[in-house]
Order: C-alpha cells, then structure tokens, then sequence
DNA sequence: AAAACGGGGGC
DNA sequence: GCCCCAGTTTT
C-alpha cells in the first residue's frame, strides 16, 4: 500500500514543479490556455498573445479573431480565445483577479482545475488542482478511490500536509505523461510498481513494454 | 491511418 | 450523463 506523501517526496527527486508566477492575470490567461495542452505549445501562443496584448485592459478591446490568430497552435482554440476576451473584459471590469475559488468560478473558461491554478501558480496559495493525469495516477497507485476529479482533490488534501498540496499537479502530470501513461503505462519502469493496485490488480502489465 | 488526448460548457 | 470543441502526439 502506498504512501501519498512518499510518492510526493519520490517524484520531487525526479521532476520539478513549476514557477509560481508572480501575475495572476498571465497565470489565469496561460492556464485556459494550457488547458488540454502541453506546456510547449501553450507557451509559444502564449508568448505571441502577450507580446500584442499584455494585460487585461488592452486585452479587453482586442478583436476576438485577432486573438484566435494569436493563439493558434493550441487545441479548442476557438473556445479558448471566447473566454480570454471573456475573463479579460470581466477582470477590466473587477478591477482585478480574483483570488478565491468561487469567484474565479464565475469566469467563462474557469471550472475548478484552472481556478485551483491561479491560486497556486498566480497567488502561491496551496491549491490542489487535479486534472485528468492526478486523478488517474492517484487511483491507479490506490492512493484513492474516487471517481470524479473533485473528490480525488477532498482526497489527496486529507492524505497530504497543506505544503505538499502545491507539488502534486505538476509531478503527477510529468510522471502521467512519461510512466503512467494512459494506454500502455511504463510499469517496468516504475518506482512505485511494488505498492501499485494498478499494477497488483491487472496483468495487462505483463503484455506491455 | 487511427486513436487518444494535461477541461469546460451546453444541453 | 452525453457530446462538442481542435491541434498534437502516440500507437
């Protein structure tokens, strides 16, 4: 049976947790653009997007098509530039970012995982957001057994001290991605094979690399 | 070539 | 709950 918090403290050893970003406007605008995207491409629309508009007032009065040209690379990016001029327009108006869950809930484009984000990345809050790589590594290990996101994140924050809430993200995103993949998971080359429910439970394991 | 994918909203 | 969105990576 696993530890939450020594799967934290393996995969510090491993990966890096990302910067907490000091502006919370960037960090609401990057987040809906990272959503269902890698950092790679979410970081060259969102250079080019700041590059022309580089807050919320002047993001507030750009032109909505200008804006899909500026960010095209990412997926959905229709939905997602709707709701940067969206949250832009709402955020010129507030007079600022918010910095609480309900009302960053309000915002076009924001449902819990985003908003969890600017509370850690933008305002350095320990925020657990838990996309869809936490909620399935977490119930992969057995560290839960839960089934929509917002119970893995209840979960994961009694099983773990407030200053590790902040790691967990970024680390099971990169452990997610290179050995607990979706479809054919890594577990040869998994430090947590031993303890893992996945991998004590299935025999799918023996068939893949 | 086809499947899968680092959310959110509308219904 | 089901389906849509869209470019990129994986198989």
């Amino acid at each position: 049976m696993l530890k939450a918090d020594e799967v934290v403290r393996e995969l510090q050893k491993r990966y890096r947790r990302r910067e907490r970003k000091e502006e919370p406007f960037y960090t609401l605008i990057f987040t809906i653009l990272s959503q269902r995207t890698r950092d790679e491409q979410t970081e060259k629309a969102a250079e080019r997007l700041f590059k022309r508009y580089s807050n919320a007032e002047e993001l507030a009065d750009a032109d909505i098509k200008e804006i899909e040209e500026l960010i095209r690379g990412v997926g959905f990016y229709r939905e997602k530039a709707k709701s940067v001029k969206g949250v832009a327009l709402r955020i010129k108006s507030l007079g600022g970012v918010p910095d609480t869950i309900e009302e960053l809930l309000k915002l076009p484009g924001v449902g819990r995982k985003t908003a969890n984000c600017v509370l850690l990345y933008g305002y350095g809050i320990d925020a657990l957001p838990v996309d869809t790589h936490v909620h399935r590594v977490s119930n992969r290990l057995g560290l839960v057994s839960t089934k929509k996101p917002e119970e893995t994140e209840e979960a994961l924050k009694r099983l773990l001290p407030e200053e590790l809430w902040g790691y967990v993200n970024d680390l099971f995103i990169a452990f997610g991605r290179d050995i607990c993949k979706p479809v054919a998971p890594r577990c040869r080359d998994c430090p947590f094979r031993k303890g893992c429910r996945y991998y004590l439970h299935t025999t799918s394991h023996i068939t893949v690399a």
